[in-house]
DNA sequence: TTGCCCATGTAATTTGTTACATGATTTA
DNA sequence: TAAATCATGTAACAAATTACATGGGCAA
């Protein structure tokens, strides 16, 4: 006989449709374009941002499988746009993902680590520069974190937990580039001391963009 | 006049191809095989690790494109395997991905996050409860990145800086759920004091599950 | 009046996962 | 001798991205 999946109500969904249904779940009535700027807003700082046409495809099949109903609103003058709403059905189905659901390990790919590990292939100036970029770019995500805690209507504890946590998880990340900018240094010096006069190894202090001076 | 593309070179190639190849980039002929468990020793603690499948299919690719070459070794008695090695060209490839490949963003998809911020649809055992796996998850990996930064051959420093890094990320994903676990406990407090006379809330004090005790 | 933002999508493609097939060897 | 593990894959599917189409309003 077929083995039974843990919890099985209806066929499965990925946490992306949870997170697409979930966005729907505060009670507003939203448009496809309107879920893709709330989830840039948003979802993006602990579960990325799907692209607006997945949206656009996460929102049929919810539909079909009940868990969203769509309107169609002619704003006079404006071209109608198609508004969507959880069901009853749909809140339920949520509901029970968000107490019962499987635990799901989270995703990671960090394409500036990945580059730092292949350091033997690349050279110290353009490594540096990979990872400042990395670290400038967890600086404008801890901003506007940041500014996304600060807007957070008060009403919603959870969301306003979270984004404490993305500020928190932002300023972590600046802190471990900075540390891996402090390792990628000692490396290059390592290997200045080290070369002295190993074959094509030419050596110009005056390339060092040294941190501490 | 179509617009070329910034460093074309070949045609581009994601980050996991990369990540394949470089794998095969520290001087070791390695199978499929090989390369799954290595991904799983090393590159899923800052790049996730691909499934077998994909990793035979990246090495078809890059086999294509001329960046490895393989071998079928017979080892005598037992089943043959094909070993893989990086060509000139792929070393030459990987090389201009490491110095000059574009910036790439970090993708985090983190489904407990993604619980939490739903937090009103869920109650505060559950919710508890799923951050308490992801911290035990991440007290796991913290133990796995400082195995593997022991033991990862002092030989090359990079994926030394790596895996240290990788065990200060760990360290800090428990913090951060520590942290998360405190602000639930906070947002629970006030529900229960607030909702004292509130319709079908029963106040059951015995099944707080405190940790400040 | 040209070009950009709003808004809604479709089509084609790529990326990645799950399930399965196969056969040999080692371990319980 | 049954099972797990090694090893190499294929097939089918699902998830996600890119590129494109469309048309109206609005600002330069």
């Amino acid at each position: 006989m077929p083995r039974q999946r843990a919890g099985a109500h209806g066929p499965e969904l990925p946490a992306t449709a949870w997170a697409v249904l979930g966005l729907l779940s505060f009670g507003t009535e939203l448009s496809g374009y309107d879920l893709k700027k709330w989830a840039d807003n948003s979802l993006r700082f602990f579960y990325w941002s799907p692209a607006s046409s997945q949206i656009y495809a996460e929102l049929r099949r919810l539909e079909d499988r009940g868990y969203t109903q769509s309107r169609v609103a002619a704003s006079d003058g404006l071209r109608p746009k198609r508004l969507y709403r959880v069901t009853p059905a749909g809140r339920a189905a949520l509901r029970d993902w968000v107490r019962h659901g499987d635990y799901e390990p989270t995703v990671l790919k960090h394409p500036t680590v990945l580059r730092v590990w292949l350091g033997h292939l690349g050279d110290a100036k353009t490594l540096r520069r990979a990872v400042e970029a990395h670290r400038d770019a967890a600086n404008e995500e801890l901003t506007a974190a940041q500014h996304a805690h600060d807007n957070a209507p008060r009403t919603w504890p959870y969301p306003v937990a979270v984004t404490q946590w993305a500020v928190r998880h932002a300023q972590a990340e600046v802190e471990l580039a900075d540390a891996l900018l402090a390792d990628l240094d000692r490396i290059d010096r390592r290997a200045r001391s080290g070369a002295q006069r190993t074959t094509g190894t030419k050596i110009t202090t005056t390339t060092a963009k040294t941190t501490t001076r």
